[in-house]
DNA sequence: TTTGGGGACTCAGAAATGTACTG
DNA sequence: GCAGTACATTTCTGAGTCCCCAA
């Protein structure tokens, strides 16, 4: 502190290490984030540190941040015995407390560990950053097992908030979290039978969807010319959640979290309309914040009557005002729900992901290509979901550098065909001179040679193409969450690309019910 | 009768960790 | 054969959706 050492008490030492921690990272350079992180350090220290410490631009945190920079290579350089014991460890660990026992049968828990303490890191621009999450104890936790289970005993010297028997929720144990009063969960694994029937389910019901989404569309189109203004805004906004995949967007508390929205929440601001764009007619250019703070930006044409809806709504309101002021989730869900059992907004987010896959794979799977090939088409059907649902990631660090390397690595390729064209043509011409069978094997040979070779480069070509348009697209949210799983092994199965290329183990684990049930004539 | 909050679950990208490849 | 790095996988936990219930 100015300058000198300073000594502080343990739990204000902790609550200093967690800072020093993230001094890499750019939280730590916003305002916001350091006032919520000095106000709630402030709170924790004793009244003598109050005293000392009023200004958090005048603490040092940089030798705790060194320590710790320097324990984790300490960790890192460790030899290969060490390395193993805390693998071991850890499996231990693991082993003991990453089970349960559910209609008896042993299943993996997804989290078994409730989280430590440390800074709240929301997302995007969130009010409550650099907030201290605390310590979770005993006593904050809620277990739920069967009554007649061995019931899992507190640390010594401690108790739980509650052992409770509910056999009507799926979760092991849960707390309420500081930050945002929310209860967090600790949940069965993805590859239990548990998650696997709900994820089942949920692709039953999708599938549902595409045997009435005809006479749905034909009802909301309907609807764009209701008396009603509260039913044209609720038709106008599942247009857009059915074509452009957008999410429900339930309302949410102001100041409490970053400001997103989704297609219920969207504000006037968020959208522009353009009667004629680079010649397209109704186009409505939208561009807001979405889950996660992931921007949305998308250009459409629409049909007219939507756009006219679009304008009326817009009219005599201000930027910040809700573009469908009438309606809720609430609302647009009961309306859902009436049209078809189980249905509610994202399942279409589900439905369109999965026929567009399975549409996708049709159209570009070529039989004639190698597993490579159509081990791209895939990709490339997997990335047309990708963009409908907007997923996206930051470019990863080491990106440029990597396409430098491909692109440096097709270079030398061309080259290489363009030798093997010339030594094709010596060849040729030396033919067309002697005429002899060494001369025409040579030729056959020096054809061979550069057909292969112009394979090589079509393939570099393609992955670097790949490369390129996946640079800002996230490919694994959507084949984790959206595409049913039996349309990719169907897909497998009838073009004999193994799964463990497209799936790796865990996926396996995750999709058993899917590739137990699925042959190749799968349908969605 | 809506509205608001609690509760339980799915979905989300970043970060940490593990593995495989290359020079 | 080994270290360093690129890439893949796993972990982590925040951020949504949607339902229910009570005032």
């Amino acid at each position: 502190f100015p300058g000198k050492p300073l000594k502080l008490s343990l739990a204000t030492e902790e609550i200093a290490t967690f800072y020093a921690k993230m001094l890499d990272h750019e939280y730590t350079t916003k305002e916001i984030f350091q006032n919520n992180f000095f106000h709630d350090w402030r709170k924790e220290m004793t009244s003598e540190e109050q005293e000392i410490i009023q200004d958090l631009a005048k603490c040092d945190f940089s030798e705790i941040h060194k320590y710790f920079v320097e324990k984790s290579e300490a960790r890192k350089a460790l030899p290969k015995e060490e390395k193993q014991k805390l693998k071991e460890e850890a499996d231990k660990i693991q082993e003991e407390y990453g089970y349960c026992l559910l209609d008896g049968h042993r299943e993996k828990i997804g989290n078994f560990k409730t989280e430590p303490p440390g800074l709240f890191r929301g997302r995007g621009d969130h009010p409550k950053m650099g907030m201290l999450k605390k310590r979770i104890m005993p006593e904050d936790v809620i277990i739920n097992c069967s009554k007649d289970s061995k019931i899992p005993e507190p640390p010594e010297g401690h108790k739980w908030k509650e052992v409770r028997f509910d056999n009507t929720v799926t979760w092991l144990a849960s707390w309420t979290e500081n930050i945002q009063n929310t209860l967090k969960y600790i949940m069965l694994n993805p590859s239990s039978k548990l998650k696997g029937e709900k994820d089942w389910q949920k692709y039953e019901v999708a599938r549902r969807l595409k045997d009435v989404v005809h006479e749905i569309r034909a009802r909301y189109r309907a609807d764009w010319k209701s008396k009603e203004m509260k039913n044209r805004q609720r038709a106008v906004a599942l247009y857009f959640i059915d074509k452009l995949a957008l999410r429900a967007g339930n309302e949410k508390e102001e100041g409490e979290t970053a400001d997103t929205v989704g297609c219920c929440s969207l504000r006037v601001e968020h959208i522009k309309l353009h009667p004629r764009l680079d010649g397209q007619e109704h186009v409505v250019e939208f561009d807001f914040l979405g889950k996660d703070s992931i921007r949305y930006y998308n250009k459409v044409s629409v049909e007219k009557r939507v756009f006219k809806n679009l304008q009326l709504f817009m009219k005599n309101k201000d930027p910040s005002d809700d573009l469908f002021d009438r309606l809720t989730t609430n609302f647009l869900n009961k309306h859902l729900q009436h049209l078809m059992d189980g249905l509610t907004a994202k399942v279409f987010r589900t439905y369109n992901a999965s026929i567009t896959l399975q549409e996708q794979l049709k159209a570009l799977t070529n039989p004639e290509d190698n597993v490579a090939g159509k081990l791209l088409s895939y990709n490339r059907a997997n990335r047309a979901v990708a963009v409908l649902c907007n997923h996206q990631r930051s470019v990863p660090k080491t990106f440029a550098k990597s396409m430098e390397i491909l692109q440096a690595k097709i270079d030398a390729k061309k080259k290489q065909v363009e030798e093997a064209q010339q030594e094709l043509k010596k060849a040729e011409d030396e033919l067309e001179d002697t005429k002899d069978a060494k001369a025409e094997a040579n030729v056959e040979k020096k054809k061979k040679l550069l057909k292969r070779l112009e394979e090589q480069l079509a393939r570099l070509n393609v992955q670097a193409t790949d490369k390129e348009e996946n640079k800002q697209i996230a490919l694994g949210t959507s084949k984790l969450n959206y595409l049913d799983p039996r349309i990719s092994i169907a897909w497998c199965k009838k073009f004999g690309v193994p799964i463990e290329k497209i799936y790796n183990k865990t996926q396996r684990e995750k999709f058993a019910w899917a590739i137990a049930m699925a042959n190749e004539d799968f349908e969605f």
